[in-house]
This record gives C-alpha cells, sequence and structure tokens, in this order.
RNA sequence: GCUAGCGUAGCUCAAUCGGCAGAGCAGCUGAUUUGUAAUCAGCAGGUUGUGGGUUCAAGUCCCUCCGCUAGCUCCA
C-alpha cells in the first residue's frame, strides 16, 4: 500500500507501485499531458521512474509553469540537438550537454566542422525529431556495462567520463530516444514532443573537461523555451543589448576609440568620453577627500626589483608586458616594468618614513594606471583591456581598525553605485579555505578577519544580504565584491574591497608601524576599488545608459538650436549665459530645418534643446525640450538655467528608454 | 593563447561562376531661412587589413601575418 501525498494536501492510495505520469493520469487527463517531471523528497525525477517503495510519498508534478522545467525541458533539447548532429555528421562524439541560462549547448568532437550554416539542417531535423515525438527511455546499467556500451558506440570520452568523473558509481543511467543512446543523469521531458520553441544561436570552441590541454570541442548553443513569445521576448532582448553595446554607441557617440596601430586593448578617450570620465573623476576625488583619503599620484613604471619584493614578478610574468630593459639597450641601467597595480607604489610611500599607529588609518588613492597583457582572446571594448585606470586606494591601518574600514570601504562603494542608479547589486564575499594552503597568514587571522566582514556586510544599512563564497579569496585575504546588474539584468563585476596580509608581511614588504607600547606592529592593508577600473566602469556605464547620460555626466548638455539664422544673435546670448554658467553648450546655426537639428541633437542624445525662434527672441526666452519628454513650453532662459542647475547638482538618473 | 567566423569609402552595407569596385548616411560646395526626429542639387571619397602565391584576369581561390567578433582557457 503506497499513499502519494500530493502538495495540495490530497492523497491516492496505491496497492502497486506507480509512476508520476500513472498518478497524474489518475487526477486527470490535461495533467498527465502537462506532466512533464515530478519531485520527490526535494528530488526531481523524470514521469516514468517508479514511486519509491514507501508507505507514503510525497510527490509534486511538475508541468511547464513550474521553474524546474524550463531547465528539463532545455537539457531535453540538448539532447534532441545531438541526436540531429549525429544523424547529420559521422564520427560525431559527444561530449556534455548541460543547460545553461536561457538555454543550452551541448558539446561534440567531430572531424567535420559545424558551422552556423548547419543550423537550418540540424535545425530541420530536430523539428522532425521533435513531431515523430518518441519518448525519453532512461535505461540503468551497471558500471561495465555501462562502458562496453559506450566503447561499442565509439563513445570514448564518455568512457572516460564514466572510468574517471563517475568511478564510485555502481550503476549509470542512459537515456534512450529512438537509435539515440546518451548517458546522462536525466531526468527528461516524457518525450521529443514536449519540448518548446527552440532555436540555435552561435557554435564555438570549448575543451574537454575545461583543459586547454585537452582536446577542442565544438560547442553548440541553443535557447529555448516553451512558448514562441517567451523566444521572441528572449531573441528581442539580445537584440536589445545588441543595439546597447558600448563598443557600437562608443564610436556613435564618439567616445572612445581603440586603434590597432597604437596596440589592441589600449583604450583612447575622445573628448566626449574624456568628459564623462572627468566628471566620474572629479565626483570621486569628492568622497575620497570627504572621507579622509589621501590622494598622491604615482608613475606607471617601476623597477622590476619592486615587484620581486611585492611577488609579482615573476610570478605573474606571463600576463605582465615584458620588462624594459635599459642594460640590453645602453649597456647600463636597470630593468622596468610598466605597472601591474599601483599598491608597491603606495606601499613605498608608506615606508618612506616610520610610521606611528598615530598616523594609521593612511589611505592612499590614486587614479593609477596599470598595464596587465590579458590574452588576445580575451580583450573586448573597454571592458577587458591591457592598460586601465583603476580608481585606487591602500588602507594602511591596524588589526583593530580593519573592520570600520571595511565598512567605510562598502559605505563608499554603495554610495557611487547609488548616485549612478544602480540599485540592484549583490554582494559577494570571497573566504578562503582552511583546507588549502595556499593561503599565507594565519588560520585565526583568516578567522578573525572573515568574521568581521561578514558582520560588518550584515549590519550595514541598505546593503543586501551577501553571499559568501568560500575558497575564492584571493591567497592574500579575503574579499568583498559589488556584482552589479545593469538595467537589462546582466551582471557586472566592479567595485571590490580587498584584505591583504601578503604584501605588508616579512617575506615581501615588512611594513611596520610604532604601537602605543613602542614597539614595531605589521599594519593590515586593504585594497579598494569603487568602480574598479575606469574603462570597465564607463563601458558598463554606456550600456546601462544606452548612451544616454544623466545630466551631469552627458558629454553635451545643451543644444541650442535655431530655427531660423535670423535668430542667430539671440541664440549666441543664451549660448554663451549657459556655458559662463558652466554648462556643456553647443550652437546649432546651420540653414537646416528645425525637425532637422532636433532629429541630429536627438541622435547625439543630448538632454536638452533649447530650441530659439521669434517668439523666444522677444520675450528673452527658450523652449526648452527635453530628450525623453520632448517639448516643454518656452520659458525664460533663467528658469530653464535654474532647471537644469539643480538637476546637475542633484546628479539626478532619469530611467532611460 | 585555442576553435570557428569575419575584415570592401569615416559609418552601415552591395558587387551573380574569378571578368570595368557600387549605394545610403556622414563630409565638402551651392541653393534653401525653415517652429520640435532627415530640404534639394552637385562634388569628393578606395593600393578591397598586410605580405606573398595561383590565374590572361583576384574584393572573390590558396598561404602568411595583423586586427575584429563569439565562445573556451585566463583575470594577481
Amino acid at each position: 500500500m503506497v499513499k502519494v501525498i500530493l502538495p495540495d494536501g490530497n492523497s491516492l492510495e496505491y496497492t502497486r507501485r506507480v509512476t508520476p505520469l500513472e498518478v497524474a493520469g489518475d487526477i486527470g487527463k490535461r495533467l498527465a499531458k502537462a506532466t512533464l517531471a515530478a519531485e520527490v523528497d526535494g528530488q526531481l525525477i523524470g514521469c516514468d521512474t517508479v514511486l519509491p517503495a514507501e508507505d507514503e510519498v510525497r510527490l509534486r508534478l511538475i508541468t511547464d509553469r513550474d521553474p524546474e522545467a524550463l531547465d528539463l525541458m532545455r537539457h531535453s533539447c540538448a539532447h534532441i540537438m545531438a541526436r540531429a548532429v549525429m544523424r547529420l555528421f559521422d564520427g560525431v562524439q559527444l561530449a556534455f550537454g548541460p543547460t545553461i541560462e536561457n538555454g543550452f549547448y551541448y558539446d561534440f568532437l567531430s572531424e567535420q566542422p559545424i558551422s552556423d550554416e548547419d543550423f537550418p539542417r540540424i535545425e530541420a531535423e530536430m523539428r522532425k525529431i521533435i513531431k515523430a515525438d518518441e519518448p525519453f527511455e532512461r535505461v540503468v546499467l551497471p558500471r561495465e556495462e555501462a562502458i562496453a556500451l559506450c566503447r561499442d558506440l565509439g563513445q570514448t570520452l564518455k568512457v572516460e567520463h564514466i572510468e574517471q568523473g563517475l568511478a564510485d558509481q555502481e550503476t549509470v543511467s542512459f537515456y534512450r530516444q529512438g537509435e539515440f543512446v546518451d548517458l546522462c543523469r536525466g531526468p527528461h521531458v516524457p518525450s521529443a514532443g514536449k519540448l518548446g520553441a527552440l532555436k540555435l544561436l552561435s557554435v564555438a570552441g570549448a575543451y574537454w573537461k575545461g583543459d586547454a590541454q585537452r582536446e577542442q570541442l565544438q560547442r553548440l548553443y541553443g535557447t529555448a523555451w516553451f512558448r514562441q513569445e517567451e523566444l521572441d521576448d528572449y531573441l528581442r532582448k539580445v537584440e536589445e543589448a545588441k543595439r546597447r553595446d558600448h563598443r557600437v554607441l562608443g564610436r556613435q557617440l564618439e567616445l572612445f576609440m581603440i586603434d590597432p596601430k597604437v596596440g589592441s586593448g589600449l583604450v583612447m578617450w575622445l573628448p566626449k568620453g574624456a568628459t564623462v570620465r572627468r566628471e566620474l573623476e572629479s565626483f570621486i576625488y569628492g568622497e575620497l577627500l570627504r572621507r579622509g583619503y589621501q590622494p598622491v599620484y604615482t608613475p606607471a613604471i617601476g623597477r622590476v626589483e619592486l615587484y620581486e619584493t611585492s611577488g609579482h614578478y615573476p610570478y605573474y610574468k606571463e600576463s605582465q608586458f615584458p620588462p624594459i630593459d635599459m642594460a640590453a639597450h645602453w649597456g647600463e641601467g636597470d630593468k622596468y616594468l610598466l605597472r601591474p597595480m599601483n599598491c608597491p607604489h603606495h606601499i613605498r610611500i608608506y615606508q618612506s618614513k616610520p610610521r606611528s599607529y598615530r598616523d594609521l588609518p593612511l589611505r592612499l588613492a590614486e587614479l593609477g594606471l596599470v598595464h596587465r597583457y590579458e590574452q588576445s582572446g580575451e580583450l573586448s571594448g573597454m571592458t577587458r583591456v591591457r592598460g586601465f585606470t583603476q580608481d585606487d586606494a591602500h588602507i594602511f591601518c591596524t588589526e583593530d581598525q580593519v573592520a570600520d574600514e571595511f565598512r567605510g570601504c562598502l559605505e563608499m562603494t554603495q554610495f557611487v553605485l547609488k548616485t549612478l542608479g544602480l540599485e540592484n547589486y549583490r554582494v559577494r564575499l570571497s573566504f578562503g579555505d582552511r583546507s588549502s594552503d595556499k593561503y599565507v597568514g594565519s588560520a585565526e587571522t583568516w578567522d578573525r578577519a572573515e568574521a568581521a566582514l561578514e558582520q560588518v556586510c550584515r549590519e550595514m544599512p541598505g546593503l543586501p544580504e551577501p553571499h559568501i563564497e568560500l575558497g575564492e579569496a584571493a591567497f592574500y585575504g579575503p574579499k568583498a565584491d559589488f556584482v552589479v546588474n545593469d538595467c537589462i539584468g546582466r551582471e557586472w563585476q566592479l567595485g571590490t574591497v580587498q584584505l591583504d596580509y601578503n604584501l605588508p608581511s616579512r617575506q615581501r614588504f615588512a611594513l611596520e608601524y610604532i604601537g602605543p607600547d613602542n614597539q614595531p606592529h605589521e599594519p593590515v592593508m586593504i585594497h579598494r576599488a569603487p568602480f574598479g577600473s575606469l574603462e570597465r566602469f564607463v563601458g558598463m556605464l554606456i550600456e546601462h545608459f544606452a548612451g544616454a547620460f544623466p545630466l551631469w555626466l552627458a558629454p553635451e548638455q545643451v543644444r541650442v538650436l535655431v530655427v531660423s539664422q535670423k535668430f542667430e544673435e539671440y541664440a549666441r546670448q543664451v549660448e554663451r549665459r549657459l556655458a559662463e554658467a558652466g554648462l556643456r553648450v553647443t550652437g546649432d546655426y546651420r540653414p537646416e530645418k528645425v525637425g532637422a537639428k532636433i532629429r541630429d541633437a536627438q541622435m547625439e542624445l543630448i538632454p536638452y534643446m533649447f530650441v530659439i525662434g521669434g517668439r523666444e527672441q522677444d520675450t528673452g526666452g527658450v523652449a526648452v525640450r527635453d530628450r525623453l519628454e520632448g517639448d516643454l513650453g518656452t520659458m525664460p532662459v533663467g528658469e530653464a538655467l535654474e532647471k537644469l542647475q539643480a538637476e546637475i547638482a542633484a546628479k539626478t538618473v532619469r530611467k532611460t528608454a
């Protein structure tokens, strides 16, 4: 006797062992049709898997309205895609085919290259399979038989996986779909006909088991949704992301450029982008001064010896520009490194004189230009570059001060993000793994620091609940990262606060301060950067605002334009008045139609247009046009000016289209 | 770095089987003097990323290098 208890409290009783599908059938035909899988004791199982032999079973039937269902269905899509590929290409070996956010992929080892030109016929084959609606059958085999089966099928990658990856399992499950058999934990939807609207998206390279030394596989990406509207929606969102691409907008709006002749990954800020940056810089300097930081300037290169002491050389040699060897060129002289980070310079400032506990915390800040030689395939617009500017600071403090300083860093980052309207973010605390020996510093120090960091985060008003990732810390100390969601939901890792027990240590720079006991002590160092890097941050901002910056950041804030050149003299007076008030203003006095001038200003995403014609000239006013709201009507110049100044002072962020 | 794809005017793109490199926008010149998202006309703009090869003939086919894109690997 088995009692099957449903989430709504109802139950059914059976004298035999049943499958979820049978249960669903007993409740109603429609439900049976909609049921894709089931959850028993928190575990997902397939529709045709018999329920466990227990007196009472809590069963939840899963239909396409449940969140788990999408994942399940996408995984089945991956199988169907693999089946289609096996039919169309010879000698294909299967690797893995998991689901991912928004879709699925499958990795293939194939002598024949698969390209996106093959997508139509793969999709057609998939449609054929879906139409045939054959069931997914679960087959469980003992290990040895499973290995033999994969060997027979010529699937040596799968053989390897069973032998190594699944070494501890006595039985291994397979799913059969017509002629297609694949090693898989499951579950799957009951049959191919249950798959929703899908589309293959791209083909890319990947490595077997993620190891660059192993076989290179071909990865086919696809997306799948239960309903066509959802697929269309998703594709629209992808298009939207493309429309906001900072590389495209950066060129259109003349914000920045990257010139292969100057070098890959080296960003040049054009006048308009430089204006955005300058505004951000002055904002950040204001905050630094308000919060007791002391800005410094240090050079972008340093002697190799400096980095030998810091441990950055030769440890990170592959990701650095190689040393400049003066001796090799001139017969004498030192070797210099383009600095990959600012800390050593700041440390030497700290060490330039004896420090007392009364000097601490010492907060040295700098917008420091650093260079790292990222792999060519990694470069991307402003977000992954070879030269970038960190809004960096290093805090030297006593252990007792760590919590307060850490709190101050979080507050500042929080404030900066809020000011820019980036309210949707999470905080990731990366802690050490005590069982590993890669970390410097004592376990007690780490315990204390991590407990303090966590407590500070939790006590911080307005800060989202941090989530802790063990073993993700840098070897030199735990850290907190801010992962920001932009307005279309993409994640960006930006600001970071990191504790450092390594550089101050005796093995490195041997930092000291004289304590109240008149004895030397080792300070703790905190690295922090609310933006991360100006390049990445502005790249993200471009996409977040789709190029339409808030007024205080806009490269051009007002465009004065005349209805006819007859009004040029008056308009130039207005323009001069705005410029003298500190606004970034330009005038459009071309003999074009108003519509054309408005269109141009609109395309350049200029926040305000002041239109001037006879009416305005006669009344001493301007017709204000808002980039988003359109015509706001005519008002006196003074009033319009005050309105804009208020918006700038408040750093208002308005919702963008 | 790896795999795949791509590289034509400042930008977006066209050029059939290998057969005279072309358009729109932007730019310049002229006309137009305009009331809230594109006035008209003309002109100019190119060693088809680089270097080599095949061919009577190469934007097109082959090789090299450079760069870009997607993904992988990486990100102190």
